[in-house]
RNA sequence: GGAGAGGUGGCAGAGUGGUCGAAUGUACCUGACUCGAAAUCAGGCGUAGGUGCAAGCCUACCGUGGGUUCGAAUCCCACCCUCUCCGCCA
């Protein structure tokens, strides 16, 4: 959510660096409902004083033995006013709490300004793609064989559902364990194990509702309130601290975690219909941060590191690219994608997105720090992919083939395989 | 699934229709006393919003949302959550 304040006082500025994002911010209806929302604000707080008083009056007279049936009849018109006064005010900021819920975040001044993903810009590449002197497979193919079982997933749930069996299985578990791992033993992150089904209030405050919500798996209950299924573990991570009122020398909080995650894919009919790539429940290693809000682009670039860390000693070639304003996810400052080299595709994929997205969470999650001051601050927040685990073993079997079929097991996951040095 | 209890300020805990934004304790901050500390004493100490140059004034908030009333922490309804006992269960 932007700050309310910033849209009073810079309405223009705001409206601007919207705009860069593709998003048309409906200033004039901003800066008329505010100007209604003014005056009905003071003349209602108005009645209510007044409604106070008379109240108290009553009260005094009452305790006195007094008759009050004149204070009374003077308030008889005060009631319906007041309400209706109420009412209006209410409805108001509904409206004004709808344009703001729904407007995205404003990006940083670093972020390259284009339409679409186009215009992003590569940051920089790690490692080359290996030539190989044999025609390659795409993982569909070569995970065959090795247990990658899209009909028995499509038997199970439907379409864009995938099972897995044997060395494939096994590969996918040490994947996630290697990558946990990793974060939780060298980059200082406190391994946390979450609920998959959320309430609204968390999607609320992550950002995916009220907007996102056909991007949502839905399971409805007859006697209570529904739950969603985690799009992605930064929901229920981030909202780990909402309503929190942070001690400054707790922060910065480092959260990774092993979740599946499930997306419905509305809107993405045809694209990607073969593999593994998108599906609706996949598996990813996520990282979070939750910082004071000076630190927060530098935390970025360590998050950012710590993703690529994954890719550099699992070996695969990737590279790191800035998003540009108009590519941006919804509620980000700040966003890196990394995309690892799939030969199979002759292209990168994307693999992991690192996100800053300064207050704008914090905001709807009420989630704030003591700061020097002893005040309440927001602080920020982050998340990142680190990574999608699918997608590693999809870019693990098609960069490690050989041409025989096999799959060689790169060197840091051995261990977690047995030693085993071969998938065959 | 059945039966019951309960959600009040950082924490504990009073308050069951009227000067209640809320007693009291505790924690915390400031000052006094002290060589210093403890103890003691005095004062301060919630959040959000409106308005004003400012001091201040005003409004809302006692799990959430409705309702009754001139007036609701207090009464009514719905929902959310927590706890206890029984049953079932990985």
């Amino acid at each position: 959510m932007l700050d309310i304040n910033q849209l009073r006082n810079e309405l223009d500025l705001v409206v601007e660096r919207l705009a860069t994002r593709g998003y048309t911010f409906n200033a004039a209806e901003f800066a008329a409902l505010e100007a209604e929302r003014k005056t009905l604000q003071t003349s209602t707080q108005d009645l209510q004083a007044k409604r106070n008083s008379v109240s108290k009056q009553i009260g005094i007279a009452k305790s006195k033995g007094e008759d009050v049936a004149p204070i009374l009849a003077e308030v008889e018109n005060l009631k319906g006013e007041l309400g209706a006064a109420e009412t209006a005010l209410a409805t108001l900021q509904d409206k004004l709490n709808t344009l703001l819920m729904g407007a995205p975040n404003l990006p940083d001044a670093s972020v390259p300004v284009g339409k679409d993903e186009a215009e992003n810009v590569e940051v920089l590449r790690w490692g080359t793609p290996r030539s190989f002197d044999f025609a390659v497979k795409d993982h569909v193919d070569l995970g065959a064989p090795l247990g990658l079982d899209f009909e028995t997933g499509t038997k199970l749930s439907g379409s864009r559902f995938s099972a897995l069996r044997g060395p494939i299985a096994r590969l996918h578990r040490a994947l996630a364990q290697f990558m946990l791992n990793t974060h939780t033993n060298e980059h200082g992150y406190e391994e946390v194990y979450t609920p998959y089904l959320v309430n609204a209030a968390s999607m609320t405050g992550t950002g995916q509702l009220p907007k996102f919500e056909e991007d949502l798996f839905k399971v409805s209950r007859p006697d209570a309130e529904p739950l969603y299924l985690i799009p992605t573990a930064e929901v229920p991570v981030t909202n780990f601290v909402r309503d929190e009122i942070l001690k400054a020398e707790q922060l910065p909080l480092k959260f990774a975690a092993h979740t599946p995650c499930f997306r419905s894919e509305a809107g993405s009919y045809g694209r990607d219909v073969r593999g593994m790539i998108r599906q609706h429940q996949f598996d990813k290693v996520e990282m979070v941060q939750i910082v004071h809000p000076e630190t927060s682009f530098a935390a970025l670039e360590e998050l950012t590191g710590h993703a690529e860390r994954i890719l550099q000693l699992l070996e695969l070639p990737y590279r790191k690219m800035a998003l540009c304003t108009g590519d941006m996810g919804f509620g980000s400052t700040k966003t890196y994608d990394l995309e690892v080299w799939l030969p199979a595709q002759n292209t990168y994929r994307e693999i992991s997105s690192c996100s800053n997205m300064g207050a704008f969470q914090a905001r709807r999650m009420q989630a704030r720090f003591k700061n020097e001051a002893g005040k309440n601050e927001l602080v920020h927040t982050l998340n990142g992919s680190g990574l999608a685990v699918g997608r590693t073993l999809v870019a693990v079997l098609e960069n490690y083939q050989n041409v025989d079929g096999s799959i060689t097991v790169p060197t840091v996951l051995r261990s977690y395989l047995g030693g085993l040095e071969q998938l065959v």
